[in-house]
DNA sequence: GAGCGGCTTTGATCAGGATCAAGCCGCGCG
DNA sequence: CGCGCGGCTTGATCCTGATCAAAGCCGCTC
């Protein structure tokens, strides 16, 4: 299956014209250019005035990832963090007999590498063709010594996961199943929107199983409870994603 | 059951005297005194020297909670931030049908309200009689603003804490019970001994609702296990907590 | 010390979601 | 075109942990 993202407005063209624009012919890894970046003003990156971005963009490189390829995984030495401009990622947690917790998913705009040690703690692998900004962890983290408007937006950036992360305890601790699949899709829609408008057509670039092991269910659970939305016509199925028809069915799930 | 925090060390006495010594009448709301605090070293307060402290000391409050005291709900204005000098709180979020997520417990040391919006997005209250160190929000942002170690410390504070939520994510999504009571006891035992040194007696002042609120589980469920391995001997009975007797069976329930 | 209330334990039964097992569908490929 | 493969769906059955119910324990107060 192959996810259409154009359908939502995330095309990686864009960022085909980017790695022109900077005048790199290697699509691994050549310096980023922020004055056409996409997510320049709501990443961290937003924290930079046009002056000082330049020192940022000295640091960065363009990067750009297949279908399916990693970009860290677990106990690898955090060497670089990144953000995102465009595709999406997986970031996961594994236990040694198969089992698997997506602790989230990162979309253009998102910071990857709010992590306190010197390993990750987490594997990160691209969910469809994806293109990153990479920086050397220690220049970056010199960088927001030195430049403090930096620094507090990696701050914001830490209480905002960190409340997504605690919220998401409450939907795995105490949520049923269904209540689970509804505000995972509703959220979802909801960082979409953010980034390409509001649309009733919500992209799913993750398969069953990841929600799966997004939510703490099997993929059956998943499946079956997805497949009774739509013969009741609370969703729509489209090519790489579905319709939300009708939304308020799914916040109704969740009125506590 | 009172809980016997002084078997532990975490004796409430030393805060009396603090409050004594900063030449304080009352209990509800007085400043409070840095250079004595217990805390002080593995605090956020760290990050400032000798000279700073006076900065932070002059916007600090010493506070007192009695046991099952709040400090804040959900939902209200977030006019503070606080340090836990002593005893112990609970984090709480709850649904409107009585659902409940413990989304984590404070102990000395730890810094509240690493929160992005303007209101608390749960709960707290103490476990038993606590005391903590009381900022005004925008003051102590601002101070941050000014002194970028306190800024440094919080973005850290603020990493840690990530960490530790998604740590809990994969508990609560792929663990079994046995498991989750396991993880939750050893990790405990851990922040314990941190703060006190180690030691096999574990002092559990939250109570079998509390830990089966935290761990995505019933009472009924934590009782039962709690009891089979008391009958194995893998857990001792003593008041006010348990004796861990053997931990590596538990670790063992944890290798992945 | 009887009575009470809050919390915990223990037992019996239930059920939500997991597990097991086919089958289906779309797609790439020989 | 037939085949195989990966991801998804659907059905049957099972089981872990929830729910329901009752009793126990302990510290209060009167």
């Amino acid at each position: 299956m192959t996810i259409m993202l154009d359908a939502n407005g995330i095309t990686i063209d864009r960022e085909v014209d980017l790695t022109v624009a900077g005048g790199c012919v290697s699509a691994e890894s050549c310096r980023s250019v922020c004055a056409t970046c996409r997510v320049r003003l709501y990443a961290v990156c937003s924290a930079m005035s046009d002056e000082d971005i330049a020192d940022l963009e000295r640091l960065s490189h363009h990067i750009e990832l297949a279908q399916r390829a990693p970009l860290f995984m677990a106990g690898d030495l955090a060497r670089s963090v990144y953000t995102v401009t465009s595709g999406s990622l997986r970031l996961q947690r594994d236990l040694a007999d198969g089992r698997r917790q997506i602790i989230g998913f990162a979309l253009p705009g998102d910071f990857i590498g709010l992590s306190p040690d010197a390993a990750y703690s987490f594997s990160a692998d691209a969910l469809v063709p994806t293109s990153l900004c990479q920086f050397d962890r220690a220049q970056f983290t010199a960088l927001s010594r030195a430049r403090q408007p930096l620094l507090e937006r990696l701050y914001d950036a830490a209480t905002h996961e960190l409340k997504i992360a605690q919220e998401h305890m409450v939907v795995l601790g105490r949520r049923r199943a269904e209540e689970r699949v509804a505000s995972f899709l509703l959220r979802w829609r909801e960082r979409l929107a953010r980034i390409n408008g509001k649309s009733a057509t919500v992209a799913l670039p993750m398969g069953r199983q990841d929600m799966a092991d997004h939510l703490g269910l099997t993929i059956e659970t998943v499946s079956r409870i997805l497949a009774r939305w739509m013969r009741e016509r609370i969703i729509l199925d489209v090519p790489g994603g579905v319709r939300v028809i009708d939304p308020e069915r799914l916040s109704a799930m969740l009125l506590d």
